[in-house]
DNA sequence: ATTGTGGCCTGCCCGC
DNA sequence: TGCGGGCAGGCCACAA
């Protein structure tokens, strides 16, 4: 599932979308509209704008829009918020722009292209489009996303956040490592990723890890970041060939644990992590 | 406040 | 061979 890698890599492809004219947009599902967005209040704020600049904070993807309109004319600088439209992708968004992909294989999604999957499509005027398709619908379109409730971002979080992030917390260390609010950008592949590299019991309240365990929990959540974003995705990860049911632990063979932990399906090696 | 739980959505996989 | 029940998890509302 699109994880912050795979987000990332969505923005560097809505990079390719940027300047370019919006001459329609197509919102068939009202449902994928959030925050009281509707279809016509969308084409409204886009149709002659063009996109600035593609951001990224956690899973959310950020679309600035142009400050000014098509003709050059000033826009109204009272309106608030200067102008962004936020793109969630909930397990199976993909982002499409001009027909490409940013990833050619997303676990848990489908690689077929199904029109009836298409819930966002922006078109440029040179015919050129950005197409967000999701079969199951859990992400979604919103204007001036908040994202002052998101955390400092994985991709660049210092052990000096990490270990605020942990202290003082009763809560299963991987719930806390999951929770937007105080990191954005992992899930549920990368955590399980994380933790099983650095040797960490999932189920371990955050506060119980002692000043080397946070330092190693951070190297390991760096590396891992750096090598999955090579390989090419959060599924690419070295404990992923053992995290079925029933699978072993890919370093020492031991039948993997396979428990609920923060609500999500959590795969450990019992004499790995501890 | 913090932490946990259930439900949303629907394609796909497994077993019968 | 077709069918039905789980399963997947990011996110949010709500409960304790």
């Amino acid at each position: 599932m699109p994880e912050g890698l795979e987000i990332e890599f969505y923005r560097r492809l809505a990079e390719t979308a940027l300047d370019r004219v919006v001459v329609a947009v197509d919102a068939p599902d009202a449902w994928y509209l959030k925050g009281g967005l509707t279809a016509e209040a969308v084409e409204d704020r886009l149709v002659g704008q063009s996109f600035a600049a593609a951001r990224r904070v956690g899973k959310l993807l950020l679309l600035d829009l142009d400050r000014h309109g098509t003709d050059g004319v000033p826009e109204d600088r009272d309106r608030e918020g200067g102008g962004v439209i936020g793109l969630r992708f909930g397990m199976t968004g993909v982002l499409e722009v001009d027909g490409e992909r940013a990833v050619e294989k997303l676990e848990y999604s489908s690689l077929r292209r199904d029109p009836a999957w298409i819930r966002f499509q922006v078109t440029f005027a040179d015919r050129g489009t950005l197409v967000m398709r999701d079969p199951r619908r859990l992400g979604g379109v919103e204007l001036e996303p908040n994202v002052a409730h998101l955390g400092p971002d994985a991709l660049a979080l210092t052990a000096g956040q990490l270990r605020a992030v942990l202290a003082g917390s009763e809560a299963p260390l991987k719930a806390r490592l999951m929770d937007q609010q105080r990191i954005a950008g992992l899930g549920n592949l990368l955590t399980d990723e994380i933790l099983w590299r650095s040797r960490l019991d999932p189920d371990r309240a955050a506060q119980t890890l002692d000043d080397r365990e946070v330092r190693r929990l951070h190297k390991h959540l760096r590396r891992t970041l750096d090598e999955l974003m090579v390989r090419g995705g959060s599924h690419t990860g070295d404990l992923m060939v053992g995290r079925t049911r029933g699978g072993c632990c890919p370093k020492c063979g031991a039948p993997l644990d396979r428990r609920q932990i923060g609500g999500r399906t959590t795969y450990s090696c019992p004499r790995h992590q501890s």
